[in-house]
DNA sequence: GTCTATACACCGATAGAC
DNA sequence: GTCTATCGGTGTATAGAC
C-alpha cells in the first residue's frame, strides 16, 4: 500500500460524524478523535476538514447508489418501487447515508464545497431513480403526463426530508412511508384499468391537464 | 415598554441567520451582528444561543401557519392544495420559514432544545396539512384508503427536503414541483369517475390493498 | 438594559521533530 | 506518514462599569 488506513478511516469517521452529530458538531478534532488518529493528518490527507467531508460523501455516495442498483434494476411497478423505498429507509435508519446527505445540503447553504459535493449526490441518485421511474412508467396509462425527471427529483428531495423528519420523530415518519405506499396502491390499481377506461382516463387527463397549465399560466 | 426592541431584533436576526448562513454557520456573534447589538445581550435576554434559536423558530412557525391559515381554509381540491403549495414554496424561496426548519431539524440530531423545537414545528404544520387533506378527501372516491395524518407528515416532510433541495439546486426544485404539480391533475380526474367507475375502483383498492398489507407482513 | 473586558474552550491550520 | 507543539481566531458565557 502507498499509504496506511489513516485515510480510509478518516473518510468512515467523516461519514459517522456528518451522520451522528450533525453538521454544527462537525470538526477536524471530532472526525479525528473518531478515527483514533491526530488531528493533523485531517490537513495532511485532505486539505481541509470540507474536502475531507467532500471527499467522505462523494464515495459514500457512490457506494451506496451502487448497492442499491440491482434492487432498482429489480423494480417493476409503482408498488414495487415504493417496498424498494421502505426498505432503503429502513437501512438507512442505521447506514444513515441519507441523513449524512440531509446534514451535507444543510451545510451546503453557505459552502461552495459542500454545495458542489451535495450537488453531486442528488444528481447521482436523481439519475438512478429517474431510469426506474422511467422504466415503471412505460406503457402505463399516465406516461404521457408523468415526468420522470421532475418526479425523481420529487422522490430525490422527498427521501431527504422524511429522513430528517425521522430523526426526531421515528413514529410520525413511519406513518408518512404508510400513507405513500397505501396511495401507491390506488396508482397501481388505476393503471391497471382496461385498455378502454385507460384510453378515456388518457384523453381526460390531457385535457384536464392542459386547462390547469392554461388556467397557470 | 418594559424593555426596548433588542429581544425583538434579535429573534428576527436568529431567523434570518439561521435561514441564510445555516445551522452550521450561528453564533451569538454573527446572530448579535445581524441584529445591530452587543453580543452578550443574547444570554442576557434568552439563557443561550439555543433557547434563543429555539424561540425564534416557535414564534416563526405560528406566524407562518398563520399566515397560511386562510389559504388553506380556501383550499377544496386536491388541485387546489398543490396550487397553493407552489405558491407556499415561491413565498419561501424569499422569506424561508421553510429553509429555517430545515437548518433547525439538521441541528436537532444532537441538540435536544433543538429537537424540541423543532418537533413542536413539526407538529403544528402537520395538524394544519392534515386538517387540509382530510377536507379535500371528503367524498373522495379513495377516502378510505388514504390517511390523512400520514400524508400530512408525507407533505411537512417532503417540504423541508424540497426547500434544501432549492438552496443548491433551484431548477431541480421548480421541476420537481411541475411534476408533482402535473401527477395532481391526475388523481383530480382519477377523483372525478362516475359514481359506478368510483365504486369499482374502490372495492379494487381495498382488494389490492389488503393483498399488499398480507404480503408485507 | 446595554456596554466593555475578560475567562476559558475549541476551532482550523502550520512548523518541525521523529 | 505520524506525532507534538503552537499560532491566531472564534466560540460561549460571565463580571462589572455605566
Amino acid at each position: 500500500m502507498t499509504g496506511s488506513d489513516t485515510r480510509a478511516k478518516l473518510l468512515t469517521a467523516a461519514q459517522d460524524a456528518l451522520r451522528d452529530d450533525g453538521i454544527a458538531a462537525l470538526s477536524a478534532r471530532s472526525i479525528a478523535a473518531r478515527a483514533g488518529v491526530n488531528q493533523a493528518l485531517v490537513f495532511y490527507h485532505f486539505n481541509s476538514v470540507g474536502e475531507l467531508v467532500e471527499t467522505a460523501c462523494r464515495r459514500a455516495c457512490d457506494d451506496s447508489v451502487l448497492f442499491y442498483r440491482e434492487q432498482f434494476a429489480a423494480v417493476g411497478s409503482l408498488a414495487e418501487l415504493l417496498e424498494v423505498g421502505r426498505e432503503l429507509h429502513e437501512r438507512e435508519r442505521g447506514l444513515g447515508n441519507v441523513a449524512m446527505m440531509a446534514q451535507l445540503m444543510a451545510g451546503a447553504q453557505r459552502d461552495d464545497v459542500l454545495a458542489s459535493a451535495a450537488r453531486y449526490a442528488m444528481s447521482t441518485w436523481n439519475a438512478e431513480i429517474e431510469s426506474v421511474v422511467r422504466r415503471v412508467l412505460v406503457g402505463s396509462a399516465f406516461a404521457d403526463i408523468a415526468d420522470p425527471a421532475g418526479l425523481a427529483r420529487a422522490i430525490s428531495a422527498g427521501f431527504i426530508g422524511l429522513e430528517l423528519y425521522d430523526g426526531i420523530d421515528r413514529l410520525g415518519a413511519q406513518q408518512a412511508l404508510d400513507a405513500l405506499q397505501r396511495l401507491g396502491v390506488l396508482v397501481e390499481v388505476m393503471d391497471d384499468l382496461g385498455p378502454v377506461a385507460s384510453r378515456a382516463l388518457r384523453a381526460r387527463v390531457r385535457r384536464t391537464s392542459r386547462a390547469g397549465r392554461a388556467t397557470h399560466a
